[in-house]
Order: structure tokens, then C-alpha cells, then sequence
DNA sequence: TATTGTTATACTCTATAACTATA
DNA sequence: TATAGTTATAGAGTATAACAATA
């Protein structure tokens, strides 16, 4: 039920031998797409390990979606797919691992028979701000090498990326 | 053989009515970690899609992998392994498909008999240069909203988020 | 003993297709 | 007919554990 099943133990195989020079990369370190791909898994790594040290167990894509459901109470499950820009049959094991957990339900519209309003457990609601605070944490040391304007400029020019891409 | 298989079609399900006002994202846009993981998320489609349309069929981690063969012939799958963050074992798979499709293959190190040596093919090392063209347009398209100067500068401030990642 | 590659296994994310209930 | 949610299924990416060959 409400209990957090680790989503990557992070645990390592046994310490390899390694050493040697580090591999030519060629052009990828002057790629866009290579650098972003990079960070987003450094951080994702960041995100986790903040996450199993207090002990708690949440993906980023878990977190965004409780805040969706948190400040939309009572959108659909085909809206929240849209939001998230997943198939609505990807989203369902998604909701039965979170409602499993006891973070959130599922209960049928009263308006429209087809749907069902999803909204936070009270139990949710806590373990949000809990998450919160952890993500706030993570935030904070992921861009601890860049000022408050670097921070702005950053977000600003990924935007403008995100609106460049999908031709 | 030599057959792309499509990752991932890209077809699209019978377009659904929708409408309605944009959600509500709460925080979500000020964390820097959610506007990479969006970001990150646009840029693979459209990399996707410049292949899908070139009749191409590629991810970027296999972009990624041909590139470090290709500049490192003859590592061994443990150190390309270490080279992209992922485990030895995840490789295989990987590995097995790009062989299959005739672009790289193995071959016993005659130093050191547990090892692979591996290396691009004739026909790897040509269609790398095809994904190549296709994957700088694909970065044009992506950086088309920003000045070289704003390119230079993203790419330096992820690479100060890579490094502060991981706590 | 340690390392490399492989296999067996398991989870998650992702999708398409087809089904049911509702509109 | 069209839409919402579910299920069945499949493929890719990720991992751990255990094994065989080699060092």
C-alpha cells in the first residue's frame, strides 16, 4: 500500500578496475542535444539520490504529475495525458501505482459517466510538501555553480529551445 | 539486416476533441530541473522526427555510441559502457541490434581473450556520415531561436549543472 | 580471484489495438 | 459515432544476479 518501493535502488555492482584516458567524444560535447541529454540524466541521477536518502521514493515525472493533479483537482485522466504529453493507457499503471500508494484516487464524475476526477488522498497532500521541500533541496544543489541570474537566463534560453523543437 | 526498424512510428492516434484552458503548473515551470526534462523531452522528438522523415531510423544514444566507436576503434564494451553511464549488461542488447543491422561489429581482442574490440563497419562508417548531416540540421532547427553567442553560453551553463549535479 | 561478456529475469516507460461503458 | 478508461501486447531502456571464459 503506502509503501515507497525504491525506484532505483542505486545500488553499484562491485567496484570495476577502470583507470586508462578518457574517450574521444568528438563532436557530441559542441552538441545541443548531447549536452542537454547529459545534464537531464545527471540530474535525473540528483533527483533520485535526493529522494532515496530521506528515504523517500518518487521519479521527476511522478512529481509533476502530483502537482498537476494537486492544482487541478478533479481533471481527467485524458486531460492530465494531454498535460504530460503521454498516451492515456500509459498513464494508467501510473495512477494504479500511485493510488496503490495511497497518493491519490480516482472517482467517477458525476457530469460525464466516462471520466473519472482524479484528486490528492489527504495522505497525498502531505507527501507532497514533503516531496516539495526534497525537490526544492535538489534544485537548489543542482544549480549551486550559477548565480540567480545565470539560473533565469538558463530556464529563459531553454524555453526558447523547447519552442524551437518539433519542426 | 541492413533493415531500419523505426523506433518509434510517430504515428499518431485519431485526434481527440480537447480544448479547453491550459492546465495549471503551479512551480513547476520556475524548477529548473522540470523546464530540462520538457526541453530534453521536445528535442528527442524532433530528432525523431528529422530521422523518421529522412527514412533514417536512429535514437540519440545510438548517434551517441556510433560516434564513440568510430573515434575509439577497438575499446571494448566495458569501457563504451562506462563511456555512456549504463552497465555492461545493458549494452548487449544495444549492441546486438546495431550488429545486426550491419553498422559495427565485434571482434575477439587477440591481447586479451575476454575483451571485444569493436569497430564501425564499411557500410557503419558511411551511414554515420548520413546521420551526422541529419543531426546538424536537427540542430540547427533546435538553436534556430538562438544567436551563436546564446548557444555558446547554454551549452556552458549545462555543463555547470552536469558538474554540480550528483550532490 | 578479478574482469569481460552473456544470459535470465524484472521493472518502468512508451506505444498501438481492441474492448467496454458512456455520451 | 465519438470519447474515456482499461486491458493485452510489444519494444526499448534500465538494472541485478549468476555463469563461462579468460586473465
Amino acid at each position: 500500500m503506502g509503501r515507497p518501493p525504491v525506484p532505483t535502488p542505486v545500488r553499484k555492482r562491485a567496484n570495476t578496475k577502470q583507470g586508462s584516458a578518457p574517450l574521444d567524444r568528438g563532436l557530441l560535447p559542441s552538441l545541443l542535444g548531447y549536452v542537454l541529454r547529459r545534464t537531464q540524466s545527471a540530474v535525473f541521477g540528483d533527483f533520485a539520490a535526493t529522494f532515496v536518502k530521506a528515504g523517500e521514493a518518487l521519479t521527476p515525472g511522478e512529481f509533476g504529475l502530483l502537482v498537476l493533479v494537486e492544482r487541478n483537482t478533479g481533471l481527467s485522466q485524458m486531460t492530465l495525458a494531454r498535460a504530460l504529453g503521454i498516451d492515456r493507457s500509459t498513464l494508467v499503471p501510473i495512477l494504479d501505482r500511485l493510488q496503490a500508494r495511497g497518493l491519490l484516487m480516482r472517482h467517477r464524475s458525476p457530469t460525464d459517466g466516462r471520466t473519472h476526477a482524479l484528486q490528492l488522498t489527504a495522505d497525498g497532500e502531505k507527501a507532497l510538501s514533503r516531496f516539495t521541500r526534497l525537490v526544492r533541496s535538489h534544485e537548489k544543489r543542482i544549480a549551486s555553480g550559477l548565480s540567480s541570474t545565470e539560473i533565469t537566463v538558463l530556464i529563459a534560453l531553454l524555453d526558447k529551445v523547447h519552442r524551437s523543437a518539433r519542426s
